[in-house]
DNA sequence: AAAGTAAGTGGAAACGTTTCCATTGGGAGG
DNA sequence: CCTCCCAATGGAAACGTTTCCACTTACTTT
């Protein structure tokens, strides 16, 4: 009842050496039927287990990895973490979970202190891929990482979605629909490179489409105060049909806001969010957004470490036009007026969402704001 | 470049013994300068760091902390583990998450894994507490481990949600804004002792106000076809004006689901949430729900865990009625008719939302379903 | 001057495994 | 009957720490 049982208690308790006991139980080596049962009897009596302390000493391997993700209250990361801790479960590993909360000194010494753990492999989205210590620390000690939501440098493996890509598809969505003035809204937009990213994406695919350049408003936390915001920024650019979101809590926070300002979306103003999350179809209107995977993600980031633990062939990554899909949703509406009607459609597949509506554009009044 | 560098090679590099270095850098014991800094540089020459497994193994102690939660997919799980992460990154110690995805097998099978792992405590959330192997393995090991979630059993702790007594506020509020006739949604039923806990806390309140008792109305996947089953549940009783879900993704569900029936919330029907997720107030109606606190309970569970290891005093659990709150939401809407107008207020603190609209109810035609 | 103390140091045991190696005994082949 | 081989087994080293203990040396005390 007192300490755990160890190997030697049921070594003792079997009447024979530690040796036999290790053979017999890992099934390495030859041992007689006899000396089996009792060592199997030992260690029933006992409830003996194993040391994974002590097998990780012998073996240098801990059948542990590290997960090093910026927050888990964003459901994109809550999910890719998921995806890839099941993945780990299912290869009897175990995950070491840090929120680093874009914390980059944070990120720096979880990543050294899973290293003196002596993980078997580290699974990580750093704040700025370029330029981390940690990530440093991972390549010089040689040990099996993968990236995820980074865009990765050259050479490096990345789980990601390619997030210049996409924001060029909601430029190319926007078009489509008429809509040629365009503002983007930037959610943390100096800690994440994801931000970045996805305007610069935007921003170009709007100039080679000869569309007006988009406005950029950024905003610190979550939407608290953000009425007022918008307020000032669409009469700053009156002309503004439609509001890109770097992420969907971004997109939701802007319909709330507009229908505060009794603006209403998307007859006034149509809005298209970023990531997916689930409750962006479970409400009014629908949100149209950039679909991704997260759960997938993670889950590749994940068979990437296996494989280059067991020396297997790694997963190839997805095509990077894959990582991503637009979503229909009643927060866009094409705008009907000029329409260049040039035979695209406007839900592109996957488009779960029947409801897209087509009721007729009845402009805002800037002024009445 | 090769191996990491141990003790052993700092020791050599620093012309002393391995014990001299022990003491130097662990600042335990006397050392002479000279000593000192040869012992400094051979580190840095070296990059040495402690190998964490070298040192579980002496001192059986591993500074890492097992969690078990159902899955981080749900925000309150999410929030609570993150909460938990973040006080024990701060005490040093860092976290081993597995998701049992409600699986009961999986619970079992992680937890022996984690006591064999030696983790120093376990926080976790079990399927069903009164009944959960991994649960008694702990406490034969006696590893120092608190609840989340789960409802206490005599004798243990556990940071949780009184559900009982937030939902049988939530049958007061129906009652102050005169629904009588109820329907209560249930998630996750049969995997989860909180949704029955909240049903059951829901019925005995409306028994004691002698309201008509709830009907029930089970869904077992996320709102996917929900619709249907929400329309015969209303033609089945057609005289509810107010639901109560078990979690606030049902209540999103419902509402979603009303407005495809052409139901308005809340002016043909109330809605009541449980759980008080961001997005509940970033939507339009917002969601009147019980608004609880995840990431204190997580916070909260992990300190006491801690005062467990170091044997200083536990916080105290929070009072049970302080444990939730119930937060007024536009999906709530007084019945005006034979009013009871006993005074009793509809916006309970803390309630944030200003937006609380008072139209007058025009009652849904049932037949038109 | 003898004896005691304290600082500085290294050797070795211990933590719980796995695995190499040596030892034993018995059966088969010469 | 003697060898040889192989199955069965135990001892001991190794993994990287911490810590107990013993041993110097040099400095105080009487």
């Amino acid at each position: 009842m007192g300490q755990a049982a160890t190997i030697k208690d049921v070594a003792q308790r079997a009447g024979c050496g530690v040796a036999t006991v290790s053979r017999v139980l890992n099934s390495t080596g030859p041992a007689s039927e006899e000396m089996r049962e009792k060592v199997f009897a030992a260690v029933k009596e006992l409830d003996f287990h194993f040391s994974e302390v002590g097998r990780s000493l012998q073996s240098s391997t801990t059948r542990t990895i590290g997960c090093v993700v910026p927050s888990i209250e964003n459901p994109v990361y809550a999910d890719a973490v998921q995806g890839a801790q099941e993945v780990f479960l299912d290869a009897g590993y175990q995950m070491l979970l840090v929120c680093t909360n874009y914390n980059a000194e944070m990120e720096t010494h979880a990543i050294r202190t899973l290293i003196a753990k002596q993980v078997d492999g580290i699974i990580l989205t750093v704040g700025d891929v370029h330029n981390s210590e940690g990530l440093n620390l991972i390549r010089s000690r040689q040990i099996p990482y993968s990236l995820m939501y980074n865009t990765a440098p050259e050479g490096q493996i990345s789980w990601a979605v390619d997030d210049h890509a996409a924001a060029a598809r909601v430029a190319d969505v926007f078009y489509e629909n008429n809509h040629i003035h365009t503002g983007f809204l930037g959610l943390n937009f100096f800690n994440s490179d994801r931000s970045r990213q996805r305007f610069e994406g935007f921003s170009e695919r709007c100039a080679y489409r000869q569309m007006a350049l988009p406005a950029l408003l950024e905003v610190h936390e979550d939407g608290n105060d953000f009425t007022p915001h918008l307020s000032t920024f669409l009469k700053q650019h009156p002309k503004i049909t439609g509001i890109f979101a770097s992420n969907d809590y971004g997109a939701l926070a802007a319909i709330r806001s507009a229908h505060q300002l009794s603006i209403d979306v998307p007859h006034d103003l149509s809005i298209i969010g970023f990531d997916g999350i689930k409750v962006g179809q479970m409400i009014e209107p629908t949100l149209a957004t950039i679909a991704t995977a997260p759960r997938a993600l993670g889950a590749g980031a994940s068979q990437t470490i296996l494989s280059m633990i067991d020396g297997t062939k790694p997963p190839d990554l997805p095509r990077k036009d894959q990582t991503f899909s637009f979503r229909a949703g009643g927060s866009l509406m094409p705008l009907s007026a000029e329409s260049k009607d040039d035979g695209k459609v406007t839900a592109f597949p996957p488009s779960n969402d029947p409801t897209h509506k087509k009721a007729k554009s009845k402009r805002r009044d800037h002024n009445e704001i």
